[in-house]
DNA sequence: ATGGATGATTGCTA
DNA sequence: TAGCAATCATCCAT
């Protein structure tokens, strides 16, 4: 240990390495009182601080020779031990960074979404609950379903081509610096510890790149949600059997059109809609009808003779009339 | 392209 | 909290 210890005095005492390599105050001092390093060490950090006057061609027949010198390995790891000491203990101070909450929420997300997850994961399931969410007829649902998957498998395609690219490029990149700096390694003091963390630094770098994709995928995700979620916007008309199911309804109540919550589940079980769509609809129809209900006569005629002949199909049917339902001529009568 | 129809939303009331 | 009234946003037949 003493002899690696005056090594690193004479090397700092040379004066042609740079301030970062031999900034230990304690080494300098120690130089200092020990008086003259061998000969050997100092030829050699002459030769290593000549190559930069040197031609590429010398250079490289320089570079062979101190790499083939018996005392090489040696220096070099005493050169390597200074670095870390000094730069490297200050740069690369964040290690292990905890994971990003926000690339997490990203992920979490493109993950629900199913953009980042297996192919036919919770895409379908977002898209399942935008039809639910729609209550649309299924077919109507079904063709707002396929449009939104088709969407977003392209974002999906997208993003992981994009991915596989960064990743690509990081993979490279990082492939060329590792090359560059372990064939520097042999002139230079650069321990595989350094390249290490060399190689997390582009890592990091990239994984920015790379939440970067993340936020923009995610906010294309946004976008077609809003767009086809927005009830409003995709907004589709019961089809024709459920009409007819709460017309039914509506005329045949027509004295008190206010169907109680199980009436209203049954008519939305019917019609395949949720309840509260049948709230809507018998909200806007009594409003409507009320509002123009000559506009509404020759309908009401119509449901109502609906109604009778249904009536009397079931009255035939049955062995014994009970009282059909009578269809209501009468207003509206505001319940209060 | 347009206007009426229609499902959904909002703000309010009792 | 259900329902009303007004309004919005979209559909759809013309």
């Amino acid at each position: 240990m003493d002899d690696q210890t005056r090594m690193l005095a004479s090397m700092a005492g040379l004066g042609g390495l740079s301030q970062a390599d031999v900034s230990d105050p304690d080494s300098v001092r120690k130089q200092q009182s020990l008086g003259q390093p061998p000969q050997d060490i100092g030829d050699i950090l002459q030769q290593i601080m000549a190559i930069t006057d040197e031609s590429l061609d010398e250079a490289q027949a320089r570079k062979h020779a101190l790499n083939c010198h018996r005392m090489k390995p040696a220096l070099f790891s005493v050169l390597c031990e200074i670095k870390e000491k000094t730069v490297l203990s200050i740069r690369g101070v964040q290690e292990e960074d905890p994971p990003d909450p926000q690339i997490m929420r990203l992920d979490n997300m493109l993950l629900a979404e199913g953009v980042s997850g297996p192919e036919k994961g919770g895409g379908s399931a977002a898209a399942a609950a935008a039809a639910a969410a729609a209550g649309g007829s299924p077919n109507d649902g079904s063709i707002e379903h396929s449009d939104y998957r088709a969407k977003l498998a392209q974002i999906r395609q997208i993003y992981h081509s994009e991915l596989e690219k960064y990743e690509q490029a990081c993979s490279e990149f990082t492939n060329h610096v590792m090359n560059l700096l372990r064939e520097q390694s042999r002139t230079r003091p650069i321990s595989p510890k350094e390249i290490e963390r060399m190689v997390a630094i582009i890592h990091r770098k990239f994984s920015s790149i790379q939440m970067q994709l993340k936020q923009s995928t995610c906010e294309a995700v946004m976008i077609l949600r809003s767009r086809f979620l927005d009830a409003r916007r995709k907004r589709r008309n019961f089809n024709k059997q459920a009409t007819e199911v709460l017309n039914e309804y509506f005329y045949s109540h027509l004295s008190n059109p206010y169907p109680s919550e199980e009436a209203k589940e049954e008519l939305a079980k019917k019609c395949a809609i949720t309840v509260s769509q049948v709230s809507n609809w018998f909200g806007n129809k009594r409003i409507r009808y009320k509002k123009n209900i000559g506009k509404f006569q020759e309908e009401a005629n119509l449901y109502a003779v609906k109604t009778a002949v249904d009536a009397a199909n079931v009255s035939a049917q049955a062995s014994q009339a009970n009282s059909p339902a009578t269809p209501n001529s009468g207003k509206v009568h505001r319940k209060t």
